[in-house]
DNA sequence: CTTCTCACA
DNA sequence: TGTGAGTA
């Protein structure tokens, strides 16, 4: 009874494909023990071990020409190299998967929070919040893309982000991102008014304006400039061709605590 | 069952 | 860096 096996045993027992392995003979990683009378690659123990050297090793991201050099002539220090280097790779996708992560529960508790409301306006607090300019326009010009290759700078997952249309005084609306540290305008905290639709046309936008407008005035909030117009494309996902919007205005600022009368 | 080669992502 | 089809 031989003690080797062939080479579909082989991939059977270390769960990899038939070709992978003749690929990796191809490439001069793995050659088997001995060629049968047949022709028939035949495998031993040896070949097993390689095998698992070589398989994680491709787990690690080398790639199959490298692995060659790696095994003939590595020594243990730059294996340790190796792994510390893999190491950080797994580091940062770890940290880039759980920004999609977070990212995703973002969106799935903003589109729940959106459909659970019955009443299209909502009272918010909201923390004061740093915003970056992104890009400024005329208020009569329409967002177009040949605008945005044009004049925007570009901003790393742009379309995840809340875009806030803030109209200063003027006829100029500024385009903001929110950042985390104090940027080129910030928004006080306090209780908003605020209302979220999904819009079809630009139009609609100018009636929910006013509605907006209206509605304060009937339950006799004093708005404050400006008012803010959020663009979250994300939650756009779920409805075709629909642009999801939330109008927000300060009406009532946080009043900083007063001071213990101390003394 | 194996082998090899070729086209294809 | 592999996979799938087809062959002998």
């Amino acid at each position: 009874m031989k003690s080797e096996i062939t080479i579909s045993e082989l991939a059977k027992l270390m769960n990899v494909s038939v070709h992978q392995i003749r690929y990796f003979e191809e490439k001069g990683v793995l050659l088997p023990a001995y060629l049968d009378n047949n022709q028939y690659r035949m495998y031993s123990m040896d070949q097993v071990y390689q095998l698992a050297h070589i398989l994680l090793l491709r787990k690690l991201g080398v790639p199959v020409q490298s692995i060659k050099e790696c095994m003939t002539s590595y020594s243990a220090d730059q294996y340790g190299q190796l792994l510390n280097r893999s190491l950080r790779e797994i580091n940062t996708e770890l940290l880039r998967l759980q920004e999609l992560q977070h990212f995703i529960t973002k969106v799935l508790h903003e589109q729940k929070n959106f459909q659970s409301h019955t009443n299209p306006y909502q009272i918010k607090w909201r923390d004061t919040t740093y915003l970056a300019r992104w890009l400024e326009m005329d208020s009569q010009t329409k967002l177009s893309a040949k605008l945005l290759a044009e004049r925007a700078k570009s901003v790393p997952n742009l379309f995840e982000s809340d875009i806030h249309y803030i109209e200063d005084g003027s006829s100029t609306i500024t385009l903001y991102t929110e950042t985390e540290a104090p940027g080129d305008f910030s928004l006080p905290s306090g209780k908003y008014l605020s209302t979220q639709r999904l819009i079809n046309e630009d139009d609609e936008l100018e009636q929910v304006i006013e509605q907006f407008y209206a509605y304060a005035a009937a339950q006799s909030y004093v708005i404050q400039e400006p008012l803010i117009l959020i663009e979250r494309s994300y939650l756009s996902l779920f409805s075709q061709s629909q642009l999801h919007y939330e109008l927000q205005a300060l009406i009532e600022p946080h009043t900083n605590s007063e001071r213990g009368n101390g003394t």
